[in-house]
DNA sequence: CGGTGCTTTGAGTTTGTTCAACTACCGTGG
DNA sequence: CCACGGTAGTTGAACAAACTCAAAGCACCG
């Protein structure tokens, strides 16, 4: 009888950080091979999740942060009486659960947009590692300025720019990821929701639809449901940066 | 001859993290004594900032981070064409020009609000101590983590709330800020502008004055220019928090 | 097929902005 | 000492961008 493609992928297959397509990107990027193993060791693969599950709940204790690995999160923060506010989105080579550190509880929970694969890293072993390895503190630490740099920019995002502006920075910085990743930085899929999107970017997801549904008409992209062709990418970004004209 | 006040101080009283009284807040926090000289003696002392002054400017190469000892600084960020964002207001004990890790440069420029005085940290060096000592390490990373817990509460407020809550969120926060330090949570004087308040909140300044004025007749708060005296703690608590009634 | 959830579109309303004028405060120089 | 000028703050009225409410269209799924 033939095994299973899970117990052939788990015998022959088992994920490891030397083989991953994401080196490049992920937080073992600055070490050499053979540290590479060493971080490869304290690594927890996990369960694909499923879409909607919960990588963790908002105040559950923190232990561990994730590297996704494929898919994608979102990062969901309800706090007190008021509604949610979806406070990040996470692809793949990104590091979620950075914000638990400090007071040792998750502060948002973080929730699959679809299948999604991620490495549990503990911290306490990242962390004693880290006194090892200087390269690899390096990276922690570059990673977390990174995020407060994103977050600073995403803050300018809500106080200044109009529901236009926000939209087009949206589409460009998503199209970026993509590029980044080795993806078709003109064509691709929205794996969030139009309700995501406005809690995001602080705006209706009316609002959402329709400045999308202008986008179209303008013929600066295209979008049908999720699936998103960014048709003029100047005028794109030229409308993410622009200054309101007063 | 007597010496002048500002030798005796630098003879005598050159400023130590073993005397400072924020050593209870700031980043040698979790360090032994033997352990806070090592931490001290990469410190630079600097002079003191005049009001206006800049610590550093927007993409001046990063060096160094730096602990506010006396005083107050806002972070500015003018990003390509549009208008000035301001995203921190800094105060004793807290530590700046974290997010400037990542790419080497400050992504904003931090000006002093009144007169001011930091402590330097080199990086170079804070790394390497923190390679040494795993509490400073710690202290670090939480640091890091909880300024990115505080941007996802920011972003919350720009995205979610009411001019009026903003306002409320302000001033609770500064108050809880003043409370941990030492001071009266209840009677304090804003360093900042209401212009640098209300691009802070993402709100005109005229919406900011106008509010104050009326959280005042409200006796909430009295504000008499700079000078803020909260009246009904309770109730500016509930006014920050209480969700949007539809 | 019928339902359920997501998305789009339309119409009226609201919150906060903008523009404009006025006041208070503070240091400077006559 | 007071007049002056400039900056910072306040207040009012009209306006606009985005929101809410309502309803219709679509797509996926059992």
């Amino acid at each position: 009888m033939p095994i299973s493609a899970s117990q052939r992928r788990s015998l022959a297959q088992a994920p490891r950080c030397q083989t991953c397509s994401l080196s490049s990107l992920c937080l073992p990027l600055a070490l050499q091979i053979e540290d590479i193993s060493q971080f490869d060791a304290i690594i927890r693969r996990r369960a694909p999740l499923k879409k909607g599950e919960a990588l963790f709940h908002q105040g559950e204790r923190f232990s561990s942060v994730f590297a996704v690995r494929s898919g994608s999160l979102k990062q969901v923060t309800s706090e007190g009486n008021g509604e949610d506010q979806l406070t990040n989105f996470y692809l793949p080579s990104e590091l979620v659960g950075l914000d638990g550190i400090d007071d040792e509880c998750y502060p948002g929970s973080v929730v699959a947009l679809e299948t999604t694969t991620v490495c549990e890293i503990p911290f306490k072993h990242l962390d004693a590692l880290s006194e090892q390895l200087p390269e690899l503190r390096g990276q922690l630490y570059r990673s977390m300025s990174k995020e407060l740099r994103d977050d600073r920019r995403m803050m300018r995002l809500l106080s200044r720019k109009t529901a236009d502006q926000r939209l087009a920075t949206f589409l460009t910085t998503l199209s970026d990821r993509f590029r980044r990743r080795g993806y078709s930085p003109y064509s691709f899929r929205l794996s969030m929701a139009r309700a995501d999107i406005g809690n995001y970017l602080g705006l209706a997801v009316e609002t959402v639809s329709r400045i999308l549904s202008r986008l179209q008409s303008q013929q600066v992209v295209a979008v049908s449901g999720r699936e998103v062709n960014i048709l003029d990418m100047p005028r794109l970004i030229t409308l993410a940066d622009e200054e309101t004209p007063t």
